[in-house]
DNA sequence: GCAGGAATTGATACTTAGTCCCATTCCCAA
DNA sequence: TTGGGAATGGGACTAAGTATCAATTCCTGC
């Protein structure tokens, strides 16, 4: 299967999302610890959309010293703090994303090759918050998953 | 936390969902079963969602014998065969549902009490089909959650 | 109705994702 | 600079689901 969403870094994202995470720790009293930057740095220096298997194997592979409890409980930490986002693409564990500077959008995933398509319709997000008023249920959050079949995949599969 | 959506079986759908797994065996030259009949059976009379745990124990319960194995292995072919559906609630498994004579619906989870509400939009409906048209994207399936606090929990902690 | 081979089952071992535990180490406010 | 709460590592654990394989069941053709 094929990758998508290669989307690359802003180093400023990067720090503004370093100083974020800083002051949410603090007004937390946690602390700030070298796992908790490199874990935010090796996020927001990478591509879009990561899974926490993913990390741990590009640290172990650079044989930075972070363990698979301390991913996890810093991934919990990001997600409170609203500098990344969880969905589930369909397979057994959960994929991430980071959010800073990032607006809200849903996904199109190609059942093909495995492309992640990122999308966003305001009218579509009127809808939603529509739908929720009219039966008084106070929406926290949603997602929504369009699973198919990507226009390069169908083009590859009429060329045959 | 409560349990929702406790619609009710139809004994006539489960007649029919049984005959139309038995013509899918059939036509795929696969076997009808004691367990794949009481695994329909157990599906159709009961709740409209359901769990793979939760029929293990109801079977045990009832000393019935089905393994573990097979319920899975039946799920994959009543989904293959369009009479279930599988979806994710947020929680670390999936849950799924009976789908013979149910149109598709979309669902607001709470997350308070766990109620589970089913809500179909037309005009939803018809926006996602052209989000995807305009991008040549061709959809096979989508799932939408929403998820937040229901009307009677929002007034409990209004109450308090 | 029966035989026989393919399909299915159950039990258990295994895998994968994620959590728990706790002794050791690290951060940082005073 | 230090004291103590917070955080870490790493291994044990859990939960959901899958693979294996010998034993059993189904059902088609005779």
């Amino acid at each position: 299967m094929r990758q998508g969403v290669e989307e690359m870094s802003d180093p400023i994202a990067t720090e503004k999302a370093l100083q974020r995470f800083t002051s949410y720790l603090k007004s937390n009293r946690l602390k700030m610890t070298r796992e908790r930057r490199l874990i935010l740095r090796e996020i927001f220096d990478h591509k879009q959309h990561f899974e926490a298997e993913d990390l741990l194997m590009r640290f172990r592979a650079r044989g930075e010293k972070v363990s698979r409890a301390t991913i996890y409980r810093t991934f919990d930490l990001l997600l409170r703090a609203g500098l990344i986002k969880k969905s589930d693409f369909g397979q057994n564990h959960f994929h991430y994303e980071r959010r800073y500077g990032h607006r809200h959008h849903d996904h199109m995933i190609c059942e093909r090759c495995g492309k992640v398509i990122e999308f966003f319709d305001e009218e579509l997000e009127r809808h939603k918050r529509r739908i929720c008023e009219d039966r008084s249920f106070a929406m926290s959050r949603h997602s929504l998953q369009i699973f198919g079949t990507c226009k390069a995949c169908q083009e590859e599969s009429d060329g045959n």
